[in-house]
DNA sequence: ACAATGCTATTTTTT
DNA sequence: ATAGCATTGT
């Protein structure tokens, strides 16, 4: 036992309750830099170690892929250093590269292969590998496990033939993109079709139903799921089929959660499901070799526009936990020691962050020292904010030889703010890295070939087949193709029984026929091979028969040269998945494609300043850091300003930027700004004015001082008399009303007394959080 | 069947 | 500003 002693050595307190959490529920609230990731992997380390669990009943849920590749390296590091010692007698680092590979393979082999770690999509994918089959929805659909996992371009696509295409609708009125994204909602509540269609009672929701219909057939039709059915399809399973239930809830016994402050309500359901076997969580207790351990922070919630709602990470204790006040409960620990930032960051994240309110009470700890102040810059336009960025990125690297270009970050609200910044540095000769915007398998020429790739894996998917149909130019034109579509119409089958059908192609498709056979007969052909053959094999098989790499050298644009570079790329990613996969079929690789992100792809160790969204920065930490564009309307969003709700999300949004610095920060703004080509004035964010200003040096004459009053301030006419008859008494099921959102009912009081905050449903706008001190709340009887 | 031209939306954030 | 889209022309 002398090595467990050892490696829980280096843990405060919390962080030790935390770790040796072994069964039950445990909510950890872990503050930015307070070491959650090493709360996580060292629990599963201890869970494996100490209490012997078997890694094959661990399943840990992070929120991108690239956390759930550093968390399997990190435990992996975790037992080798421990076997370094059994089987060698010496520390770790004592041992030679080949021996550390050697530990590393096997440890690989004999723990980490076998622990279910990745994104809610990633695994739960997976799982519907195993069980899709004994799926059947409300009118009968089902699918089979070659699936497609359809990207968002494939959905609104879809959605857009819908609306246009069978029901004639008007496609300026019925935004493919708002109805996708209704729909989108609507199955991250867990709501079916039929159960959506009961609770529209106007046209333009009857309509939007009847769309989510038709699309829920397309997705049949192509056996394909979209990103939010691989959530709820195992919701509705799990639901629908006890047996398939069991089967993992048994395999899953202990089960980790990060970042639990993002989930949805179908990721909570979930959890839900897996955890209790299906029994109502307030009645199930039998916690025998079993745990539910969840990691999050209400401050870092910035995914409302995907659906998550932090108040199922604030409702954790009565759900799972033993529902105790703070200071008596023993399924909470708070991490509020902060490793990262220094004093200073800290003293700004934690002002900023009060300004909200609705949150779990928690401040960060310093551990670190003061460091240095925080610098404003007020830059005339968005290039003079990028040389800002450049100049002072020169003039530290000059002054403190130990740092380089990769010890730097920029951070904006949007990814069209890159821009400039590229451009300042491309002029400077920076070099940088960008993070998100369009990802790789966006890409035109990538989207094709993982279009031929999926109509290889699943010839039901119609859509693939469509997109490269004729690409590269096979003299298969829209009336061809139309022609086709309609034959297999009539038939009643796929797309690819006409495609694969010799005389039924040259009947219909007459002159153009010598095109569609050809590329029916490259699908056939790949299709048999990859039964035995690589991912990449396929790969440069494709390319190579449908002539698609010569087709863009006879271009020889710059621009064709660049996607022959990107194909080439795909290859590369082929093989790596191959080398790092234990399962490398042409589905595993096909689903970690459609669910990979850009953020993956960050190499840290390089030598280049990052560029990316704040939302990409989750999780990343940075000696120094620029925060950018920091202007009303840009950052918080003109879509928020209207919103209470949605500007505190702004808020945390900025202090997840903020907490981003380990050493130095820079924030900026400019006084006009370049959009959508013609120049606007631009007013400095009221963000920087909720910034302690003794912390703020900045490049002005003028004192910068808090402009925006206290929102809890009793000065503020509205918040006296008028609420302090009625800062009590809200209990769940009231109805009230609500000065701007209308009538709705209380879902759930957080907190007493003057930090009271109460969630309401509304039934058009779903579920808001409120302060019934500054809500203008009524009660209606 | 395909190229050229003009029009338009796009900008919040992403698994 | 610009890329992707739709409509028009060859």
């Amino acid at each position: 036992m002398t090595a467990n002693t050892n490696f829980l050595a280096h843990l405060n307190s919390s962080q030790r309750r935390s770790v040796e959490h072994y069964c039950g529920a445990l909510l950890v609230v872990a503050g930015a830099g307070s070491g959650k990731t090493r709360a996580l992997t060292y629990r599963i380390a201890n869970l494996i170690r100490t209490h012997h669990v078997d890694p094959a009943h661990i399943l840990a849920v992070t929120f991108t892929n690239k956390a759930a590749k550093e968390m399997r390296s990190r435990i992996e590091l975790l037992f080798a250093q421990q076997q370094a010692e059994l089987k060698f007698g010496k520390p770790w680092g004592a041992l030679d590269d080949y021996q550390q590979t050697q530990l590393r393979s096997h440890v690989y082999k004999t723990i980490i292969k076998d622990l279910w770690i990745g994104t809610f999509h990633g695994l739960f994918s997976k799982v519907l590998r195993f069980d899709i089959e004994k799926y059947q929805d409300e009118k009968g659909r089902t699918w089979n496990k070659n699936f497609s996992i359809f990207d968002d371009s494939d959905c609104q696509g879809l959605v857009k033939q819908i609306v246009v295409k069978q029901l004639d609708l008007d496609d300026k009125k019925f935004e493919p993109r708002a109805v996708r994204y209704a729909i989108s909602t609507a199955k991250n509540q867990g709501l079916s079709p039929d159960e959506y269609s009961k609770q529209q009672n106007d046209y333009r929701g009857r309509v939007i139903s009847d769309v989510y219909k038709h699309y829920q057939d397309a997705l049949c039709a192509n056996n394909a799921l979209d990103f939010d059915d691989l959530l709820l399809v195992p919701v509705q399973l799990f639901r629908q089929n006890a047996q398939v239930l069991d089967y993992w809830h048994r395999k899953f016994r202990h089960i980790l959660v990060d970042e639990y402050q993002d989930t949805n309500r179908t990721q909570y359901d979930l959890i839900q499901l897996l955890v209790t076997n299906g029994v109502d969580s307030k009645t199930f207790n039998n916690w025998e070799h079993r745990s539910i351990f969840v990691v999050g922070d209400a401050d870092q919630s910035i995914y409302s526009f995907r659906a998550a709602d932090f108040t199922i990470l604030m409702n954790f204790q009565d759900d799972f936990g033993d529902s105790m006040p703070d200071d008596r409960t023993e399924t909470m620990v708070k991490l509020e020691e902060n490793y990262r930032s220094r004093e200073n960051i800290l003293a700004a994240a934690n002002h900023l962050i009060q300004h909200n309110t609705q949150r779990i009470d928690k401040i960060l700890k310093a551990t670190r020292g003061e460091g240095e102040p925080i610098f404003l810059y007020k830059a005339d336009n968005e290039i003079d904010e990028a040389e800002f960025v450049v100049s002072q990125i020169r003039k530290l690297l000059r002054e403190n030889p130990e740092l380089n270009y990769g010890n730097f970050a920029a951070l904006y609200r949007t990814n069209a703010q890159s821009r400039p910044i590229e451009d300042a540095f491309v002029r400077s000769q920076i070099p940088y890295t960008i993070v998100g915007g369009l990802k790789f398998y966006d890409r035109r020429e990538i989207k094709d070939i993982v279009a031929y790739l999926r109509a290889i894996a699943n010839p039901n998917d119609t859509v693939s087949l469509l997109r490269v149909i004729n690409t590269p130019r096979r003299g298969v034109g829209q009336t061809t193709i139309d022609n086709l579509q309609n034959a297999a119409q009539q038939l009643g089958v796929p797309l690819w029984e006409i495609l694969n059908d010799e005389t039924s192609v040259k009947t219909v498709a007459g002159r153009s026929s010598k095109g569609v056979l050809n590329f029916a007969e490259i699908i056939n052909k790949w299709r048999s091979e990859s039964e035995t053959r690589p991912v990449v094999d396929i790969v440069t098989g494709i390319v190579e028969d449908t002539g698609y790499v010569h087709e863009l050298q006879t271009q020889g644009t710059d621009e064709a040269l660049e996607r022959i570079q990107n194909v080439q790329e795909l290859v590369n990613a082929t093989i790596q998945f191959q080398e790092e996969s234990d399962e490398p079929s042409l589905e595993a690789y096909l689903a970690s494609a459609a669910l990979s992100s850009d953020l993956d792809n960050l190499q840290e160790g390089k030598e280049a300043v990052s560029l990316m969204t704040l939302h990409a920065s989750k999780g990343l930490e940075f000696p120094i850091v620029f925060l950018v564009g920091l202007e009303a309307g840009l950052f918080p969003s003109f879509r928020s300003l209207n919103d209470p709700m949605a500007v505190e999300e702004e808020r945390r949004l900025c202090y997840v930027g903020i907490t981003r610095a380990q050493e130095m920060l820079y924030l900026s703004h400019a006084r006009e700004r370049r959009l959508y080509g013609s120049r606007e004035p631009a007013i400095r964010s009221q963000f920087i004015g909720e910034l302690p200003p003794e912390l703020l040096n900045s490049n002005l004459r003028t004192k910068i001082k808090a402009q925006t009053p206290d929102r809890t301030s009793p000065k503020d006419p509205k918040t006296v008399g008028k609420t302090n008859a009625q800062t009590t008494g809200w209990r769940v099921g009231d109805r009230v009303i609500h000065r701007s959102f209308g009538v709705g009912q209380i879902s759930h009081v957080f907190g007493t007394g003057n930090k009271q905050s109460i969630a309401i449903k509304f039934p058009n706008l779903g579920q808001k959080i409120v302060d019934p001190k500054i809500a203008g709340l009524q009660k209606i009887d």
